[in-house]
DNA sequence: TCAAAGTATGACTGAGGGTCATATAAAAAA
DNA sequence: TTTTTTATATGACCCTCAGTCATACTTTGA
């Protein structure tokens, strides 16, 4: 290996490690109330050395999001093979789609955030497509049990698929975000759960032909 | 009028004028890029004298809400009053929705930004209440118009009403986040009509009995 | 007219994102 | 091996900005 493979293989490992402590730091304590400092410390590096991988905290951010992105696609992947019809699998992905934020709520923070304010930060267009394409890519899956659903007869043929998979991720989005304003006290999470499960159903119930 | 009165009137007053102000550079700028120097020299004022009436620049976006809900508010009021089937109703209050909000992106950023962050910003018991409750009275004909559906007999009687009025609020929502999400070119407003109506129908064909 | 109470001010503090001159280490050249 | 060049690491420093507070001013009421 050259040294300048070496060099370069050493670098992604080293903004591999800094985003593992960041993404701990995020989630646990929020974007806001986490600091460089606090990352360089903890990823015993100084500042400096954490600008030299990354341009910003905005991109550190971004970085994190991606990366639970891939990771949560790779998940997904086998998700349609299943033998179930179009309304089951409709219901098994945003039951699991509640699920995986619930968990974790500063997760949800972060995707939002970008959502609202992906105008205001400065991210190069290379992270932009990134977190676009990798976030396109968690929620094709709708798509594809729309389009099932149509194939097999379950749903009307003169669907949009792609506008009724929106509708259906801003309708998760939506509610998980009611979720975290009335405050996520006990049992709201099953609260949440059967509201997300009546609406896709009366959904499910306007889709079909 | 006693003194102690007018005073107390006169504090109201500026409180007003400084949110009138805050409001403006607000929607003009986006939260984080209004200072609160910034507030101060265009009221006319002291830094000092901003926190005389406000605890810290979130109070101030928290009473900007505030404002617009309850202004909003009173703009809803004859909603109810028109001779519609529910579903019309219903689809004109979406629409209507969508319209408030697309108009004006940073209010919309600013109520997201409230329900996402409501734990952390530390208000008081007071402001947390109100802007819960202006954030309700906003939504509740949502609830009045499923009831009137319901009792026409063009919904059926099983639905539960508070909750498809969260699922279609957080609908509403989740679009016009997705919409400053893939950006707000020209020709974006009129697919998110069509998006938001198309979704409300498949919602409404879900609810009819 | 004067003391007490209330109000206005802006210099100051502290926190934190981001920079850069300097130091150190690694690689290349001699 | 020694010297030169290039790459990388560092943390003191700069800047912005939310929030504070000692001081100055104004109003009230006796």
């Amino acid at each position: 290996m050259s040294s300048a493979e070496r060099r370069k293989k050493e670098k992604e490992n080293r903004k591999n490690a800094i985003l593992k402590v960041a993404r701990k730091l995020f989630f646990d304590k929020g974007f806001k109330s986490v600091t460089i400092d606090s990352i360089a410390a903890k990823a015993e590096l100084s500042k400096g050395s954490i600008y030299l991988c990354f341009d910003s905290k905005e991109e550190i951010y971004v970085q994190v999001l991606i990366a639970e992105n891939i990771e949560r696609n790779k998940k997904n992947s086998n998700f349609l093979a299943k033998e179930a019809s179009a309304s089951e699998l409709l219901l098994g992905f945003t039951g699991n789609y509640i699920d995986h934020f619930l968990g974790n709520n500063e997760l949800f923070r972060i995707l939002m955030t970008f959502m609202l304010h992906s105008d205001q930060m400065n991210l190069t267009e290379e992270q932009d497509s990134q977190l676009i394409r990798t976030t396109n890519e968690n929620i094709r899956i709708i798509s594809e049990i729309i389009q099932k659903g149509i194939d097999s007869g379950e749903f009307s043929p003169g669907i949009n698929v792609r506008q009724v998979q929106n509708a259906i991720w801003g309708l998760l989005n939506g509610i998980i975000s009611l979720y975290l304003f009335t405050g996520n006290q006990s049992k709201r999470a099953d609260r949440i759960h059967s509201m997300v499960q009546d609406s896709v159903n009366i959904f499910i119930k306007g889709l079909r032909r």
